[in-house]
DNA sequence: TTATTTTATAACAAATTTGTCATAAACTAG
DNA sequence: CTAGTTTATGACAAATTTGTTATAAAATAA
């Protein structure tokens, strides 16, 4: 369950916004001035994003930010009431991940709470594909759990196609990224074989590949999970 | 440069926007409609983001989304002159980066399209340590811009200690870690002869090593950077 | 200092990876 | 359907990886 931090001193516009997130199912907490955001935040270092007013009684959201993001560092979405251009430019370009202005719309602002989390939450550095599992952190394959054990080479191969689903790959870009720029060219049919090879430990049936599939002519691509 | 592709129908503001962002040295590619747009992607796939209209003249918008994301998996912008709250929600659930309603202020664009970049750019899943650099997405590890080729175990011994800098493992950890916990247990020498392997290719001076450091009696550490 | 423990190193054989070739199979265009 | 093109497959040698051993070096404790 993710936890938001809501710094925001009017006290209507804090229960409110922490009502409908917790309907939503998130686990909210809380500060009405900067002084105390902090000592929370520190208090609660598995938060994952947080929503600060621009206009607290002490400490100035712009310059709050910086010292939030000292302690963690974690998406900020500034609320305020201003939407003069100029606030809205100083509060993304010094970081903020989204910036929505005052009266805002709930369900606006938590289809874009979950925009900014689904993008950091994409760095989980694990993919699936169809039954097999790349864990980026472990430069592992696993397939019902046990490690398919690729060697160097057919990992980064499956890796180039794993980051990209569905989008097709020709030959010669394969070649480039996954072997050296530098090093003596290989053959083409090379590549063959290694599609061939990486097919056959991941594949459930390597004849009838549904993970990498060919794209004749052209390269290869991997087949989506929700294709 | 980053190259932004607008998919956009109407005229003055497809070329207007052109201009502005030209000013602000991106690249700029665009389209009329949903149709073209797609031909124009698929010919330009060093493309960052997209900016796509909702009302176009061929295809509606959301439509259109998916059939992007298939041919390349970057960031998508909506821009449109509904700001009803329900259509808003909609694209960003889909997937979009952001959505922007029309009439929009040039300044407050370019700050989003510059977070949602900030944002990918950020993804980018490279470790830098001392004067080598881990590339997850590629499996690669450099040095001086050349690739060090690791095996695929001294690969995952390195990213071990390269996930937690300043961490110090037990010789029995990394072995678990690294190698199968299924397997027929390796020597426990056997990982002073791959930390070596490791040192050789990685270190400055493989005789006195600042990356892995022996911790006596315990294991191995990866000196952090910032020690 | 010396004995003991711990880590480093060099060298070795078995296993695996890597790149290639020849050939087969699958697909397309005419 | 046939010829031509593209992709798949099996097999091979060279190179590399992998795990081990024996021995050296370094650190520590008495």
């Amino acid at each position: 369950m993710e936890k938001v931090l809501i710094i925001e001193d009017d006290r209507s516009i804090r229960e409110g916004l922490k009502y409908y997130l917790e309907q939503e199912n998130y686990l909210v907490i809380d500060s009405k001035d900067a002084f105390n955001a902090t000592r929370v935040l520190h208090n609660n270092l598995d938060t994952s994003i947080i929503l600060l007013d621009i206009n607290l009684p002490d400490i100035n959201g712009f310059d709050l930010f910086p010292k939030l993001k000292e302690i963690l560092n974690i998406p900020i979405i500034f609320l305020t009431a201003s939407d003069l251009e100029v606030s809205i430019v100083r509060g993304l370009d010094m970081g903020a991940d989204d910036y929505i202005t005052k009266p805002f719309k709930a369900r606006e602002l938590l289809s874009r709470i979950k925009t900014v989390l689904r993008r950091v939450n994409n760095n989980s550095n694990v993919i699936n594909i169809y039954n097999i599992t790349i864990d980026l952190n472990q430069a592992k394959v696993l397939k019902n759990g046990k490690d398919l054990m690729l060697t160097a080479l057919e990992y980064k191969i499956l890796l180039n196609f794993a980051l990209n689903p569905n989008v097709v790959f020709t030959r010669e870009k394969i070649l480039a990224d996954v072997w050296d720029v530098e090093e003596e060219y290989v053959f083409d049919n090379t590549l063959t074989v290694y599609i061939k090879r990486v097919r056959e430990k991941i594949e459930d049936d390597p004849t009838n590949p549904k993970i990498i599939v060919t794209v004749r002519g052209i390269g290869y691509k991997l087949g989506d999970y929700h294709a």
